[in-house]
RNA sequence: GGGGGUGUUCCAGAGUGGCCAAAUGGGCCAGACUGUAAAUCUGGUGGCGAAGCCUUCGCAGGUUCGAAUCCUGCCGCCCCCA
């Protein structure tokens, strides 16, 4: 196996990267691996907490593939046993709850499945790391307690504004840094992948890992992927990520809603369009650029044909202004019915368009409620409305279904 | 163990006896404008087919014509002292 010019990977492997710490020893491991031959042992960890991977986890993902065609060692980390801790990165709250090892097993099998879409899973090697901290005595983890002081632990940004702010700090989400430094320990690293968030981490994991004897690893750390809002980290409690599991159109739809702001960040995370290409994309139409990073990273997941029809799709019936293509069909049944109508207000939310009458006749004094292909405003909230078979009604601009009658 | 705080509607945070379904901000929803982007502006944001009624302010009781507001007990969280 012969690796490229440390040059040539460095280019590579800086791209989207915020921060290497310490940078100057990355290309001095890289060179000795090439002299030597040997692969570096690239480490990212990830809890199996939830179930969706989205697109902020890929960038550290993506990040290792590359790794992995330069010829590198993939290194992944299940944190089952961290899992049951929750990552206190980031966070101003504690986890409200704990998680079961059943439920960490399950998550961690659905994990992997979805990880393998973006690494080579035939040539990663994968640890739990439960399985060295579950063969750990109290004996060990004393001592490995001892190694860290609380001053320490409160230099960490998300420790300090909770502290400050009065709110709750476990003792057990304390161990969760000192957990991950040991893994790069247990599994030899060479290079951590994460975001900027884990510095502390990171450097604590250098600390332990000198101790033992190791050589340091170095830090690779990727900027955070905002979410669809443009302004909060992507993730699934927030509600603004895109999924890597999500179909081809839920997934243009969502691209297609991002702010200008995020594409130069998201071309350069999430894809390998050149940045000239780049520049020049963003020079034009937004709405043109967006098109197109939707439709490289959904042809990442699901193909370029995939990709290619649903952007050919969202220029037809949404840049367009046709009507959507999938309307979905809600049953209504004649007995809700009064003389073959409704009022429509009622007529919202037996639909399920609106949670509650009162939403609904909101929505309705607000120029919201729309009916049929031409969008005829409904001016009433208490308008009786002739109900018929396939009628298209409208909650908005975005929520909308055809009435299937029946008995 | 002792002392002091605090708990409000999705979130943050006002409210300290009636004018409170509860200020304000955020979020969210809708409308206008657009590229169904962002920003901006406008309106809305407990439930009930109107008037009116009903349920909400950590939990359980109590005082009162009337309680988110007062009292008692309980629970959670935070800080300080030891």
């Amino acid at each position: 196996m012969s690796f490229p010019p440390v040059e040539e990977q460095l280019h590579i492997i800086r791209r989207g990267i915020e921060q290497i710490v310490p940078e100057a020893e990355l290309e001095e491991k890289l060179r000795r691996s090439r002299e030597t031959d040997t692969p570096l042992r690239i480490k990212y960890g990830i809890d199996p907490t939830g179930i969706d991977v989205h697109l902020g986890h890929t960038v550290p993902l993506r990040k290792m593939r590359q790794f992995q065609e330069l010829g590198h060692q993939a290194v992944l980390i299940i944190g089952n046993a961290t899992a049951m801790v929750g990552d206190p990165s980031g966070r101003d709250e504690a986890r409200s709850r704990r998680l079961t090892e059943e439920e960490v097993e399950a998550n961690a099998r659905d994990y992997l499945a979805q990880v393998g879409r973006v690494v080579d899973l035939d040539r990663t090697e994968v640890h739990r790391n439960g399985d060295w901290f579950g063969r750990m005595g109290l004996a060990d983890i004393l001592n490995l307690c001892g190694r860290v002081t609380v001053a320490q632990l409160l230099t960490r940004d998300d420790f300090s504004k909770r502290y400050q702010a009065e709110k709750p700090i476990f003792l057990h989400e304390c161990l969760y840094p000192v957990m991950q430094a040991w893994d790069s320990v247990q599994v030899r690293a060479d290079v951590e992948l994460g975001g900027t968030e884990q510095l502390y981490s990171f450097m604590l994991a250098r600390d332990l890992q000198t101790q033992e004897n190791l050589p340091p690893q170095i830090g690779l750390m990727s900027p955070i992927l905002v979410g669809l809002d443009g302004h909060r980290r992507m993730g699934k409690s927030l509600g603004n990520y895109i999924g890597i599991g999500e179909s081809p159109w839920e997934m243009m739809k969502k691209f297609m809603q991002l702010p200008d702001s995020v594409l130069k960040t998201y071309f350069e995370l999430l894809t390998e369009v050149p940045l000239a290409e780049v520049d020049e994309l963003l020079a034009g139409h937004p709405r043109d650029a967006k098109i197109r990073l939707a439709e490289t990273v959904i042809g990442q997941y699901s193909g370029h044909d995939a990709a290619r029809s649903a952007a050919d799709r969202w220029r037809r019936e949404i840049g367009g202004g046709g009507l959507p293509a999938d309307i979905p069909e809600v049953d209504l049944s004649r007995a809700d019915l009064e003389d073959g109508a409704l009022p429509a207000f009622r007529l919202l939310t037996l639909l399920g368009l609106q949670k509650s009458g009162g939403e609904a006749r909101r929505l309705i004094a607000q120029g919201g409620g729309r009916l049929g292909e031409d969008r005829t405003v409904i001016s009433d909230p208490v308008q009786k409305i002739p109900i018929e078979n396939g009628l298209l009604v409208w909650a908005g601009k975005k929520k909308f279904c055809r009435v299937r009658l029946v008995d």
